[in-house]
DNA sequence: ATTATCTATAGATCTATAGATAATGC
DNA sequence: ATTATCTATAGATCTATAGATAATGC
């Protein structure tokens, strides 16, 4: 029984290397098998078809990914802005764990609309979630002025494309933004840089309303 | 001839369609030609092989979008803000008109590994040509304060973040944020979102140096 | 007895080509 | 003559299953 679970685990995670990184019309189940280190059958044995492992890989996915992100917005009794600069931060470290879960989304998204409904109603109630969980507290702080106006539905995309964005693109930009520095301290610099561009969103505009030169001088219309 | 010509390109707008909306391994040479109302046999006449139709489909496409962002760059004779912003709107533009290429070259730098260094050198060419354009420009207005000290790889990024994020998971979320809001309405909505987190990225630091209640509450560390 | 695993192979699908026929330019 | 196009099919690749054998729990 332990031997079973360590051969259907090890298909598990060789099928979701597999597609996440060649998605599901490049991965071969013969290539996980292999990589598994099990006999082609006992893939079929343990999950019947292709179709039906892919299903499984991707309710695994987009389960960590919720998980990932409720958690990562769960710091209650804080400041607005303090959840959600912790919940970027913690969004950002969970892709850094799963580099490639990003591209692998969207790529299945995309190519095999099928999919979209299922993925559509787990990430509707999760926004739904998230939403509910930020948005009083940023109206409260936006009424003191302390935050500009925005929407939060602009917001945290804009939050989520900067996170995400960097690991799509990781591969063809890295070299050349970044040659020489490893892989790491790229993407947290990136985080830095992301957090900044979050944060100077939310400053309140006008800015200032005093007419110092370097607020004169803003080429903000 | 001219009936070759409208065979050949109906080839490869057929392909293009397919392989950018499937990504190479899901896309099939039987349905690319069955689009473009040609015989099987005959887009292996033409193109030899479906590996040599997908290059040179890339190709085209890695060309137009050179292209597209070198134009987007080229007003000259204007300050830095102005051309970042005017490059950004273009670029945002010219996805709305191919919305789907994000994915597709994502997916293909990601799963086909082989091809990275051919998109890697033709983007370096561009950014090498971007960067230089755009530098001296930023520095001078930088040198006067007008704008926050940024990198320019970093504020780049950014903007590319925000312009082909939308476009990347527009699949999944438009029905969650904007409900029944037509497709371009909402992105044009986000062309402006994104140029305003451009330009606020771009109020230098520290915004006010006067004590106005608005600045001292800012959450900036 | 049931569950796990293997070998061998059937079936399906897709790319590519051979070889025949029609269209075109000289 | 050369170029374009078709029909038919070979070959390769991949998924899936049948049927045999080994391991496990009762």
């Amino acid at each position: 029984m332990k031997e079973t679970e360590n051969r259907e685990q090890a298909i598990l995670r060789a099928a979701e290397r597999e597609f996440t990184t060649r998605g599901f019309d490049g991965a071969k189940t013969t290539s996980i098998a292999e990589a598994a280190g099990v006999t082609h059958a006992l893939l079929h044995y343990y999950f019947r078809t292709k179709e039906k492992l892919y299903e499984r890989v991707l309710d695994d996915i987009i389960s960590r990914l919720e998980a990932s992100i409720v958690e990562a917005f769960s710091v209650s009794g804080a400041p607005f802005t303090s959840r959600l600069e912790e919940g970027l931060r913690r969004h950002f470290l969970f892709l850094l764990d799963h580099p490639d879960l990003p591209r692998f989304l969207i790529h299945e998204i995309g190519a095999r609309s099928e999919r979209i409904a299922l993925v559509r109603a787990r990430m509707g109630r999760l926004v739904g979630r998230v939403f509910a969980s930020l948005q009083a507290d940023m109206e409260r702080q936006a009424a003191r002025g302390e935050i500009a106006r925005v929407s939060l539905a602009d917001l945290l995309l804009d939050a989520v494309s900067l996170n995400a964005f960097v690991f799509l693109s990781y591969p063809v930009i890295a070299q050349l933004l970044a040659p020489g520095v490893e892989p790491r301290a790229f993407f947290l610099a990136r985080l830095e840089e992301n957090l900044t561009v979050i944060r100077k969103r939310l400053i309140p505009d006008p800015p200032c309303e005093t007419a110092s030169p370097s607020c004169s001088s803003l080429w903000l219309p």
